[in-house]
DNA sequence: TTGAAACGGAACGTACCCGTATCGGATCTA
DNA sequence: TAGATCCGATACGGGTACGTTCCGTTTCAA
């Protein structure tokens, strides 16, 4: 994160720094390192892309990888956990917003990017996992206790083997598909039924 | 691939060129591409790891690109589907190669370093896929198609979902976790039980 | 034995990039 | 207004990489 220009006192004296220049440089990190890769992006071309100077940034980041290591944890809170009181009808809530993220937005492209960088950087990849994937799966969580709560699934679930068995098929066809986001959100309802007959309460 | 370097009929003259030199530039290239990535990896290393020239890289393949891709489509058939008579036993069997795969061998962590490097880079993409991941997905399909021949599974299925539910969780968990092949193994059972109550036939 | 082509090693030209420094101008506080 | 800091632009030094070219040497067929 850029370090606070003033403190809450007292403002330092002087020109302040620009918080438009903050979002844009942070926005063209993200879409840059999403589309060449850590080494293939460029400090150059993100200040170019964000319209400002290279000082700017190093200004802000002592380092490339600072700068990167913030703009992938820079996601806003996209996911929210569907609350209908029915399970079934929170899963298809939530995948559909998954399916909706994987595609159109850049958190789905990060996370195929990060996937192959979390190789060579584990200090990235213990980041991004704290702060990115550990809250979405945080959510995802949630939905499944509540349906355990409720009485709606099984009591003796492995909570953490549902997560996977709900976000991996979604994930996994995100990473190795071209398809449009209408295609998969098609097979929600099918994926969700084959996936509840195995976890929910006996009737 | 390497052009053949003599028609069969009549070899040229000169000193043929070395299969060994063949085997370890893909070697090295495979192993670079995984660790550092695309624009990480460099054919001077490359030349390096595999003992050669870097003209001898450069006698075969035209660019890094080339080299790349045969490197990417390299792996051996590594994946076979066990045919036991019974689908739960294919299955986990599969299962246990796919995590021993995505674990161990180099190929699991291609899989990852290639969902980033797709974004940016259509063209190795496309090879991937239809070399590499089209022959994995017909192995897996293979185990399902049977059970459905054999009664075992519903026959309104859409096999391609289930294969997506199949290979998905145990990628993602790979994606995202440091965690032991072990741990995951023995997550199998349970996983596969879970999956099967939606597929299998009614009894 | 001779010629052809491959071999590992090294150098080259061009291009790019990281991180720093410097510039004149703009924007704030006191 | 005066002083401090930020701004975009530009240049620099040191390093790296791609793809080519040239070496002297090695390995093959004729």
């Amino acid at each position: 994160m850029p370090e606070a220009a003033v403190s809450h006192e007292s403002r330092a004296p002087g020109r302040p720094r620009s918080l438009e220049a903050d979002r844009s440089i942070l926005s063209a990190a993200l879409d840059l390192f999403i589309e060449d890769g850590y080494q293939g992006m460029s400090i150059e071309h993100v200040a170019a892309q964000a319209g400002v100077g290279k000082a700017t940034i190093y200004r802000r980041w002592p380092s490339k990888e600072a700068l990167i290591t913030d703009a992938v944890c820079s996601f806003s809170e996209e996911l929210t956990a569907p609350d209908t009181g029915a399970v079934r009808d929170d899963m298809l809530g939530l995948v559909r917003q998954i399916v909706e993220l994987a595609s159109s937005s850049p958190s789905g492209r990060c996370f195929a990017r990060m996937a192959g960088e979390m190789i060579s950087n584990p200090e990235l990849a213990k980041v991004y996992k704290e702060k990115v994937i550990g809250h979405r799966r945080a959510i995802v969580r949630q939905i499944i206790v509540r349906g355990m709560d409720r009485g709606e699934l099984r009591d003796d679930l492995d909570v953490g083997l549902v997560v996977d068995m709900l976000v991996g098929p979604l994930l996994y066809r995100a990473l190795i598909k071209r398809a449009a986001p209408s295609e998969t959100a098609g097979m929600a309802s099918a994926f969700i039924d084959t996936l509840l007959v195995g976890i929910a309460a006996q009737s």
